[in-house]
DNA sequence: GCAGGGACTTGCGTAAACTGTA
DNA sequence: TACAGTTTACGCAAGTCCCTGC
């Protein structure tokens, strides 16, 4: 959903029947929340407990506002918490100052006050805080990215300005940066303009059956009719037989739906890939009158898409199955995935080959079995990493391995062992392959392709999918992460005996590749997506499952589904906000609990923290924090320091709201280092919890909540008019807000420094040629001739046009390896794919793409392209 | 209500592939 | 064309969260 700022935005409680007004989102009053109860939630998502028909919770926080969209489920379960929603009906939710409406104060001059704080004040004015309802607090910090963007735009606009416009804080943890950000602040206000222009899109029919939490007055006639101009037209010319996610919540209006055509619901049962191809005509009447549409507004952008959907096409067209690259009818948990599955089952890694280097012992030449040197081998080639430096990596194998040795081998300890000799083999033969011509990697390449094409695919409904993993795990000697207490353990070799298969009843039982052997079990269990597993050696409570490949309609699927369910997060972020301050005093502990960490998984976009096993590194989350991880620093600051997921640190200091701050005090009374913050939560409690306030919230959406949100926000506050590079570089700085926001960190590159010392040379070299190309074109201009170059040549006369051309291509060479190089200072220390693969919901992406005419490929690669293929039709108004 | 099994998503590091430049 | 540098794909570890059975 668009929507842009007024010099005063602020949130209504529903929406305005004029089509031509802005979109005005107001923090709702204690009276108006009843009347927000008639209008149910309409966003496309639902959590599966609608699906099966599961009483929703009494407490259940009402939506905001409800999405235009297509109902076609029962209402009656919604009706249920329509009526009963305590928040709708709470009459003071803050607890500590009592006040009739929902507020936290945002300061009304934030950039002055530099604060993360979100006040609970009534003297602070409504429209700041009504503003930032929609928006993840992260956002509201107050954010040096404006500086930071323009830094890299200006080096557009003068090329000969230095890079002082690089963030400065790379050593600092990302999460650590946010402190610099101010909770609250005004910075992402949105824009009236583009509040306009997509609701007035958006109402002519609903993209994507999702997008519109617009328009919820509408004759209900109109919301069930499937709009013509659907811009994801297969997709919305096939009639969903199941609810999902997305369908439940727009069950959740409260006004009669119109049935769907039965000849639609007969398909129920049919495999989707025949229901495409039986819909197809008519899709395509509807598609061709969106495309129509899109080709018009798209301009250049949209020749890009249409590349990209010729790509597909042709891929489809190369398979004698059809491939879509729509999605399959959402499916919850326990329900059919699929109806015909045929697959190849899995490959194994080649047996190993013994290379007969003798390692030393004692300095001596010793005889190893080929499993004992096979497991030796596995630790020579691990020299060079930090694990060589851990001891319990050490020690952990020297278990292992000595298992294999036997107690009588001459192999007594490992201090006395020297790998050397194998590890300079492996090194060799990696040197060998290096130097191997381009035709001899070309023939090896061919040749394991030819080995794996058969497992490359699955047949899903019909449907050719590739598979993603089909490769079983070789043995190796297990790499946890930060101090796990299984590094080092070998990772034994898996044997179909260990694996089991999921395949469709009618499909061939894929032959076992290992002649002799069998697998262990045959499944043909159509409510799960897996087509095999085998438990993990090294904890045989966990599995490996062989999955299909991100791109398959199954993915996708799933994928819209999260963030469906993360749109429809903001249609209820406000109340719950509202629910979890009005806690934060509560006198039950275990409420008081539960608000707090909601608020830090809300502003910090922290994990949820679920308890770990003592064989697992010891990492936390939200409700696994222990005391010793936040320290209180008066009068209202929490310092954070802890592991997070992959044992990455986090470190950061923020403001919180006063009753954070005493509750977290109370919360570390009495405790001692070790013990648990939060004592009377784990995270089913809590998800538990946050599922009264809205069907299928779990602590995961937030994340995927204040990602998607933040990238949407900034993509369009800060998007200006410019060439394609530049807008590049917006894009990229809203990635690389939501990365920091998400802590996605990494490892600053080994030649980084190297890099910039010679990026910094070429710019210096060229700012030279420049300056003597500036001085040439004067004396041309003068008719005099040209001096000799600085190392003595007489220069080639040129006319002053020449020079003025070599003059400009110049300092577009400058200009571009300045942008690179501040860029690539910029993220050193950020990883932006995660978030990209992950958090962001491709359609804003593609949406602002085709908005502001940015070829896709500039910010997908070829692999997110495919993932994301269900998002390629969307309008280019879409906004999260 | 809880524990644990099970199925899936998220995440980083690195090998492999690709691209630009001399 | 070779090589270095960069990007992408892959591997697999490590999370989240649902479901089931006691």
């Amino acid at each position: 959903m668009a929507v842009e700022a007024s010099d005063k935005p602020h949130v209504s409680d529903g929406f305005d029947d004029d089509d031509d007004a802005p979109i005005i989102f107001k923090r709702s009053t204690t009276s108006k929340r009843n009347v927000q109860g008639s209008n149910a939630p309409t966003s496309n998502a639902q959590g599966s407990s609608l699906q099966k028909g599961k009483i929703i919770p009494s407490g259940m926080v009402l939506p905001k506002k409800s999405s235009e969209g297509i109902s076609r489920a029962s209402t009656s379960h919604v009706k249920a918490y329509l009526v009963n929603s305590p928040i709708a009906n709470s009459k003071s939710p803050i607890g500590y100052k009592p006040k009739p409406s929902l507020e936290r104060k945002i300061p009304s001059d934030v950039t002055k006050e530099n604060s993360s704080i979100m006040h609970l004040t009534k003297d602070n004015c409504e429209d700041s805080e009504d503003e930032l309802d929609n928006k993840p607090l992260s956002a509201r910090l107050k954010v040096n990215s404006n500086n930071a963007i323009k830094a890299n735009l200006a080096v557009v606009k003068k090329s000969s300005e230095d890079s002082d416009n690089v963030d400065d804080n790379d050593d600092i943890p990302l999460s650590a940066r946010l402190k610099n950000r101010n909770f609250g602040t005004s910075s992402s206000k949105y824009d009236n303009s583009d509040q306009k222009k997509p609701i007035s899109k958006v109402q002519k029919g609903p993209q994507d059956g999702s997008n519109a939490s617009i328009n919820q007055e509408r004759p209900s006639t109109l919301s069930v009719k499937r709009p013509l101009d659907n811009t994801d037209s297969l997709y919305s010319s096939i009639k969903k037989p199941k609810l999902s996610v997305l369908d439940a919540s727009i069950s959740n209006k409260k006004v009669p739906i119109k049935p769907e055509p039965k000849v639609e619901d007969d398909d129920d049962d049919v495999p989707f890939s025949q229901r495409m191809k039986k819909l197809s005509e008519s899709s395509d009447k509807s598609s061709s009158l969106k495309k129509s549409k899109n080709v018009i507004k798209v301009n250049k952008a949209g020749s890009s898409f249409k590349k990209q959907a010729t790509k597909f096409n042709k891929f489809s067209n190369n398979s004698e199955y059809s491939k879509s690259t729509k999605l399959l009818p959402s499916s919850g948990d326990g329900q059919k995935k699929w109806t015909t599955l045929v697959h190849n089952g899995v490959i194994f890694p080649p047996p190993y080959q013994p290379h007969g280097v003798k390692m030393l012992y004692k300095g001596k030449p010793v005889v190893l079995t080929p499993e004992q040197e096979e497991v030796a081998t596995m630790f020579a080639v691990m020299r060079d990493t930090d694990y060589m430096q851990k001891d319990k990596f050490k020690e952990n194998f020297w278990t292992d391995w000595r298992k294999l040795l036997g107690k009588n081998h001459v192999i007594q300890n490992l201090d006395d062992c020297d790998f050397t000799p194998i590890y300079d083999w492996c090194q060799s033969e990696k040197e060998k392959k290096k130097q191997m011509s381009s035709e001899e990697k070309k023939a090896l390449k061919e040749e394991r392709a030819k080995l794996e094409e058969k497992y490359m695919w699955a047949i899903v409904d019909g449907v050719k999918e590739k598979v993603g993993n089909f490769r079983v795990e070789p043995p190796g000697l297990f790499r946890g992460r930060g101090e796990h207490p299984k590094m080092g353990k070998l990772k034994r070799r898996i044997r179909p005996n260990d694996i089991i298969i999921n395949i469709g009843k009618d499909a061939p039982i894929p032959e076992c590749p290992i002649p002799g052997e069998s697998w262990k079990d045959i499944r043909h269990d159509n409510t799960v997506t897996w087509l095999a597993f085998w438990n993990d050696p090294i904890n045989p409570k966990l599995f490996k499952y062989v999955f299909l490949a991100a791109s398959s309609s199954l993915k996708g699927q799933s994928d819209k589904e999260k963030y469906e369910k993360a749109r429809m997060l903001k249609e209820y972020i406000g109340n719950i906000r509202a629910a979890y301050t009005k806690d934060f005093m509560c006198r039950d502990i275990t409420k008081q609990q539960i608000a707090v960490a909601t608020y830090l998984i809300d502003k910090l976009a922290l994990r949820a923290g679920n308890e770990k096993d003592d064989d697992e590194a010891d990492t936390v989350g939200c409700c696994t924090l222990k005391i010793e991880n936040v320290t209180a620093e008066a009068p209202n600051k929490l310092q954070f320091n802890f592991l997070g997921k992959d044992s990455i640190k986090y470190e950061n200091t923020v403001e919180v709201e006063l009753p954070v701050y005493n509750a977290i005090l109370k919360f570390q009374k009495d405790k001692q280092p070790g013990d648990d913050l939060f004592d009377m939560l784990d995270t089913s409690k809590l998800n538990a919890h946050l599922k009264e306030l809205m069907p299928g919230l779990t602590a995961k959406v937030f994340r995927t909540f204040n990602a998607s949100i933040t990238l949407d926000d900034k993509l369009n506050k800060d998007t200006k008019d410019g060439d394609v590079a530049e807008k590049i570089v917006v894009y990229n700085h809203a990635n690389k807000q939501v990365a920091i926001i998400c802590n996605h960190q990494r490892s600053v590159s080994k030649s980084h420094t190297a890099q910039m010392s010679r990026l910094t040379e070429k710019i210096d070299e060229l700012q030279a040629v420049l300056k003597e190309l500036k001085a040439d074109l004067d004396r041309a201009r003068k008719g005099k001739p040209l001096l000799k170059s600085s190392d003595g040549k007489t220069k080639k006369n040129l006319n002053p046009e020449a020079l003025e051309k070599k003059i400009a291509q110049t300092t577009t060479k400058i200009e571009k390896m300045q942008r690179d190089m501040n860029a690539k200072e910029d993220l050193k220390t950020v990883a932006l794919g995660t978030s990209k693969i992950n958090y962001l919901d491709p359609r804003i992406t593609v949406a602002w793409c085709k908005r502001h005419e940015v070829p896709i490929e500039k910010i997908f690669n070829k692999s997110l392209l495919a993932k994301f293929a269900w998002a390629m039709d969307v309008d280019p108004d879409f906004r999260f």
